[in-house]
DNA sequence: GAATAAATTTAGAACGATTCTAATAAAACT
DNA sequence: AGTTTTATTAGAATCGTTCTAAATTTATTC
């Protein structure tokens, strides 16, 4: 009864963001959601579902997550040039991001006050506010 | 007298990094550093030297901006996924970025206020902080 | 100022991440 | 079930960037 609830709830996922419910998008989405949040790659992703079992092509995971990231279900972060990463945590925050370890860590958006900013050109809005805070020397100790 | 000061100039700045000043070198350095601050792809740079007649490698724009970077002369800006910005400005500062034409403005370190920031792992360090406000809508009017 | 040593440049190959293509398969609708 | 629409896939293609090994330039030594 517990994992069918938990699957329901991902079909529904998947459903409200107006995709269909497959099964490639079911594991994938399985695997980006059940835990707590989570920074990863296309890649990553790629090598977990196929560790779990899942198959499912790389370009179906690059399809998957670009198609969740328009849903607004995920957050794509550029921290370091030649990859990316999709963030699950897709509220208001920033990262810490390890240098060494290329691990990726949330901080709470209230750790932050942006004072008064230039002003924009006419029409313009703010999209969005990125805040990396690039840590040298110490992996996952705390 | 006026251009061949500017030529020692970047000449000194060339070798106070210690780098050899080759023609390359001296052409690149002179289309980055004469104007104000500019902010600029290997790409980019690759082809206003040619335009102005100064034949270089694109392996060497990307070898001489990664030793001007490692110089201290530029700093590298990952806001795109997939290419590298290279600032002129080395100062403490942020970014503003017109996702519609790839546009970046610098915005004065003082409008932000960091906060209390999460504990650091033992031994961990923060080298540097990035702020990237990401604009939509509005090129260059402003 | 030629000879030698050291650093630089280069074209083109190689690379890794990502996207595209066109064919096959699965899901939704009638 | 049959048809239409949407997804998946393997593999090719693309993009920015890095590597390689050879050719050239700059610095140093005599």
């Amino acid at each position: 009864m517990r994992q069918a609830a938990v699957a329901n709830e991902i079909t529904e996922l998947v459903r409200t963001a107006g995709l269909r419910p497959t099964r490639q998008r079911l594991s994938l989405a399985g695997l980006l959601f059940s835990g707590g949040g989570r920074h990863i790659t296309a890649e990553q992703l790629h090598a977990e579902s196929l560790g779990e079992g899942f198959s499912v092509s790389l370009a179906t995971v690059y399809n998957t997550l670009h198609q969740f990231t328009t849903a607004g279900l995920l957050r794509e972060l550029v921290v370091d040039s030649g990859r990316s990463y999709f963030d699950t945590n897709v509220s208001r925050h920033h990262h810490l991001f390890f240098e060494d370890s290329g691990e990726l860590r949330d901080v709470s958006d209230n750790s932050v006050v942006i004072g008064d900013l230039p002003a924009l050109p006419e029409g313009a809005s703010i999209s969005r506010i990125d805040i990396i805070i690039r840590v040298k020397n110490g992996g996952s100790s705390g």
